[in-house]
DNA sequence: AACTTAATTTGTGTCGACAATATGCCAAGC
DNA sequence: GCTTGGCATATTGTCGACACAAATTAAGTT
């Protein structure tokens, strides 16, 4: 319950999970509903969609079948489509002409490229951080980590839910940053593939209580308003992550 | 003409520009053409709209009138909405249901926020390339600074060159980084975004001699294989012009 | 039996039409 | 004079249909 705290609306897993359409009005029919959220069906594919492969549903390399899943939401392909291309913009589909898009799939060496850049995005992220935290922020931070902490302790978690306690804390961080693009960035874009390279290996060994114990670093060096030094830990912190990528790539 | 040396093939300016239709196909007829480029409408639209975008034709706020521009390019609505939401996935335009596109427009906040990002990438990319670079890499760096120093001094070479020159350092330093994604987040997307708010703000004022001596320092450091150096150098010749724009906001 | 070629099927690209919503304009009322 | 309401228009959202390309299966020849 305390897991979904720090993650932007659209990441929160949606429970209603409404069966199958999210059309708004059956083709030749009136809407009734006065009621009703003003998106759009490409906008609810799109979501949806991002959820599909992030969550593995649509595995990496797959291809999207374009007619299959307008009948599986109930839309057309049009709007399908759209929502189509607004991945290809993000890059998590690759979309070949007269041949349709493929749900992306990263390699290691492409995954280490995108942790080179979120070492550099996130040491920015804490430097910023630093500058802007008061005391609010900072407790607000430890009281994260022990949340996450009694997880680890009660050990029966699924890993899933340690997974997302890591993924919490390094979105506070850039959230307390105060820089929107870079949020943007990162949490919209590079996390989503980072995530998708994860369940594409079944995920690498945790190191919890180191990486425990590195978060910890980086708040003490917030909370003294040392943004150098929560920058370097918090480079060192992913790069240890890398450079246990670099290892299983090599062996 | 030395000066798209480092663009990506998109980049290069469009100098067939075909009067107007990118069809491919009077929507009844058949298709004589065996010669032809395999390449969607959407594609074509997704490119044409860019270049319209950045060059300022279409300027920031604007909204993209699906309509009238289906009609200019001679395409229906269909592939021009799909390329509109692929430039929004890399957020050149914005989307707000039921009522359009928009072009996007920066205020000098959001400008600055990407400085920053651009700064802590651009540092990146630097030490990774002092790491790659050889001997023939730097040759074909002090040559590009040369011939941007050559125009400098010619004087009368309009500005739009002077700052292809500078667009062009950079674009050759990331390359040389070898990190693709690094790549295509700093010229596929970021670099585009500033091109927007120079056109938006008609250029504030250069200062190339400084600029250029930094760029001599860079490719220095890069040459002596000191990515410590040349990522420090690398981000304070990104500050500045970061400062630039601070103060600028305070005045 | 294996290979090439023809035919069928599946899927993508594009279009035009219609419904729903927003936008602009004009008149009526305070 | 200004605001408010309602109408006409323009624009967006969605759909179904069709043309073309790719992939798959079937057929035919050596």
């Amino acid at each position: 319950m305390p897991s979904n705290a720090a993650l932007p609306p659209d990441k929160v897993p949606d429970n209603l999970d409404s069966p199958d359409s999210l059309a708004r009005k059956p083709p030749g029919k009136r809407t009734p509903d006065k009621i009703q959220i003003t998106q759009t069906l490409a906008d609810s594919a799109f979501e949806r969609l991002r959820n599909a492969i992030i969550k593995g549903e649509l595995p990496p390399g797959s291809k999207v079948n374009e007619p299959l899943l307008s009948k599986q939401y109930g839309i057309s392909r049009g709007p399908l489509r759209e929502a189509i291309r607004r991945l290809a913009g993000s890059k998590l589909v690759e979309i070949k002409p007269n041949s349709g898009a493929k749900v992306i799939s990263l390699n290691k060496s492409q995954a280490i490229e995108i942790y080179q850049i979120r070492e550099s995005l996130e040491g920015l992220a804490c430097r910023l951080a630093a500058a802007h935290a008061n005391a609010e922020h900072c407790h607000g931070l430890r009281e994260l980590l022990a949340n996450h902490e009694a997880q680890i302790q009660a050990e029966n978690w699924a890993q899933y839910y340690q997974e997302a306690g890591d993924w919490d804390f390094h979105y506070q961080i850039v959230e307390l940053s105060g820089n929107a693009r870079l949020f943007s960035l990162l949490c919209d874009d590079l996390y989503d593939l980072l995530r998708l390279y994860r369940v594409q290996t079944s995920g690498q060994p945790q190191r919890p209580e180191r990486a425990f114990k590195e978060h910890h670093q980086i708040v003490d060096a917030i909370e003294a308003n040392d943004g150098e030094l929560a920058e370097l830990l918090m480079r060192r912190h992913i790069s240890n992550a890398r450079q246990t990528l670099v290892r299983q790539l090599e062996s």
